[in-house]
DNA sequence: ACTAAACATGCGCATATACTCATATACTTG
DNA sequence: CAAGTATATGAGTATATGCGCATGTTTAGT
């Protein structure tokens, strides 16, 4: 991004549109479970505990961002991460957080 | 983050606030202006076209998620870059934007 | 002490969006 | 075709937040 020409609105509204998508809890909770692998609807609620309609809405934003691929087989639907940065972009972020923390309280599970 | 342990809703909120501290256009804005080194507020007033009230409570945002620094020299106040994973965020997110927009028009400038 | 410059902040408005409830759609099975 | 299951969506509400306007605060100069 250290580029001399500097982006444009519309470029800026997307990286932040991009951002924007990954600020919610929820989402990065299913976020989460999915690095697991593939998952259908029924299980990513279980696994967060949200109510259907919700997660629903959630697997929408993300999948309309590109962050999931959304498969379907019958009357399940399958999602996945089809994004690969948002490994990098989690950890970047979880790293940079544990090191702000580190002179407070250990929020974050044990290391790494 | 593909760790065992899954994170606790605490850092969940943590990270959500994060990446929502970098999904405002003015502020990735003024991100990108800071690139460049240090600037005071005035600087990044006229360089960004934002009212000076504006340009001042992003930087307080930006300030408070340790995102900048901030060092006040006399009448002036002097923000920068401290976190460093910020420059490595806006690749990732900027290169993977890139990528799904290859296949529709070019909104990026020519492409690093 | 007064004035001016540089920056910060209280307040109100408008908009966006996360959530819930209820209902609709798509598909499978009998 | 009827009924049931899995997922999506429309409507309404509550909360958050970006912006502009006006004003407050801090510091420098005379």
């Amino acid at each position: 991004m250290a580029r001399k020409t500097p982006l444009p609105d519309d470029a800026l509204e997307l990286v932040a549109r991009r951002f924007a998508v990954l600020a919610e809890p929820m989402r990065l909770r299913l976020i989460q479970v999915l690095f697991a692998g593939e998952k259908n609807v029924n299980a990513l609620v279980e696994a967060t505990g949200g109510t259907q309609a919700n997660i629903s809405r959630h697997l929408q934003t993300l999948t309309q961002a590109n962050v999931l691929a959304r498969r379907k087989e019958g009357l399940q639907v399958f999602y996945a991460i089809s994004d690969p940065s948002i490994f990098k972009l989690c950890e970047l972020v979880c790293g940079s957080l544990e090191k702000q923390l580190t002179k407070q309280a250990g929020v974050f599970g044990g290391g790494r």
